[in-house]
RNA sequence: CGGGGUGUAGUGUAUCGGUAACACGCUCGGUUCGGGACCGAGAGACAGGCAGUCCAAUUCUGCCCUCCCCGACCA
């Protein structure tokens, strides 16, 4: 991609109500534009970030068994008022109906939908254990939205749901779920706890929510050292003295479910015995904006966002000066590197100061100083973005650090 | 939803009763070319909206709206 036809252009200024850093950051750096409070678009370099955190997800999604489909988001009021969540989410829905009076939500999850599908296509404990998932938008009239896009009324979340034939065996996907989050979340790169937490609207059993550790965050946890979870402060009851404890933003989130839901939407299935029983049913959400906006929270500098390989919109920052570079960036293309060439006709130190700010891990910069391939010696100037070093390689040397 | 702020060119700000200025950005020309370079010339705003006070309102008053923050709420 040439920067010169990436949309949009950086920003000098954040905008001024912006307080919080992914805010400040995400829009200066041109990926992310606010519509209204708590609603974003994804510009093209945030829809790219979203788009390689979607896809570790997936990955591990599907590493343990999980189908990937895609459901509706316009739901029928009928469906809600089966579990009695049409007046219960009252709060948090967006209700609205048709010019002929037919009232329908925007989703805000997606157990009743599921619910449906499972009544519909299981019939027998031959069926079970089923478990899919989906990205899609989630509408919630959150009060307040807040904190750039940590909070927002309309945001993109994975949501996966688990259909078994006994509480034993949800148990068991549970915690292969609460496994694969945290392969997620690490190979993401973030420091985080999984954290026992109530279960809100969604259950009255326990849940566990994926927490980073960062100021930013509006939840509190509180963790011993050695202990394999922490407790989020709604929990944890009586004596904080031997904990330690910080604010944490809540990433993830799962829920043994039980059969609430399908008792009350028949949600059935015969048995070995030929008995008539509820599915036992799991969900579980992580939020790929939020993890976007969390990323910057706990990675940038006073000059910008630092990404890690495995987010960041490119894998290599080409910078061009003097003209140079057009052959290099050919070359990068065709050696399979996903590359952003700065062939802006702008001072050196625009370009040096964008590419601080888009925050991009590796900084190639060629020009007059550097020689170039095509020339002779050919020689490219690296940088890491968390690095003041810099060094000259070749083409060759180049690829194999990107690699 | 309660409380507190906020709203002026694309962005950030100034003016604070006499009809809007500056910086950045943008356009054109020229000089530059390794950390937001320089010179010159331009374009761009019925000052969030509606009422009201006044000879005169961006400025004062009221209501509404917006966005941000604190709280409440909250997968």
């Amino acid at each position: 991609m040439k920067q010169s036809s990436l949309f949009p252009k950086t920003r000098k200024e954040a905008p001024k109500d912006a307080e919080s850093i992914n805010h400040k950051l995400l829009v200066r750096a041109g990926f992310m534009d606010q519509l209204m409070a708590g609603s974003w678009t994804l510009l093209p370099m945030g829809w790219k970030v979203v788009t390689k955190i979607n896809q570790i997800i997936r990955e591990e999604m599907n590493a343990i068994g999980a189908q990937e489909m895609l459901m509706p988001l316009l739901h029928p009021k009928e469906i809600w008022n089966e579990t009695g969540r049409w007046d219960k989410a009252n709060d948090i829905m967006y209700k609205l109906s048709d010019p002929r009076q037919k009232e329908y939500a925007l989703s805000f999850t997606h157990e009743e939908i599921v619910m449906d599908l499972l009544r519909k296509n299981i019939t027998s404990y031959k069926d079970l254990p089923v478990s899919v998932y989906h990205f899609s938008t989630k509408f919630r009239n959150e009060l307040r939205a807040k904190s750039g896009i940590l909070r927002g009324r309309e945001f993109m979340m994975k949501d996966l749901y688990s259909a078994h034939t006994t509480e034993e065996n949800l148990m068991e996907y549970y915690e292969k779920v609460k496994d694969a989050y945290s392969k997620i979340f690490r190979r993401l790169g973030f420091n985080f706890k999984v954290t026992k937490a109530s279960g809100g609207v969604f259950t009255d059993k326990f849940t566990h929510e994926f927490q980073v550790l960062s100021d930013a965050g509006e939840d509190t946890i509180y963790w011993r050292d050695g202990d394999p979870e922490a407790i989020n402060e709604e929990v944890l009851k009586g004596d904080k003295k031997d904990y330690k404890s910080s604010k944490a933003i809540e990433v993830g989130n799962i829920f043994p479910l039980g059969t609430w839901y399908a008792e009350r939407m028949r949600a059935y299935f015969t048995d070995e015995d030929g008995k008539k029983k509820p599915i036992w049913f799991g969900s579980y959400g992580i939020g790929p904006t939020r993890v976007m906006g969390t990323w910057v929270e706990v990675s940038h500098d006073n000059k910008g966002i630092i990404w890690n390989k495995e987010i960041s919109p490119f894998q290599v920052h080409l910078i061009g000066l003097s003209g140079k570079g057009e052959d290099i960036y050919e070359k990068l293309k065709n050696a399979g590197i996903d590359v952003l060439f700065d062939d802006r006709d702008v001072p050196a130190g625009q370009k040096f100061n964008d590419a601080d700010l888009i925050g991009i891990p590796v900084r190639l910069v060629v020009s007059d100083k550097t020689g170039d391939l095509s020339a002779q010696a050919g020689e490219i100037e690296y940088k890491e973005r968390t690095s003041d070093k810099t060094e000259l390689l070749d083409f060759e040397e180049v690829i194999k650090k990107i690699k």
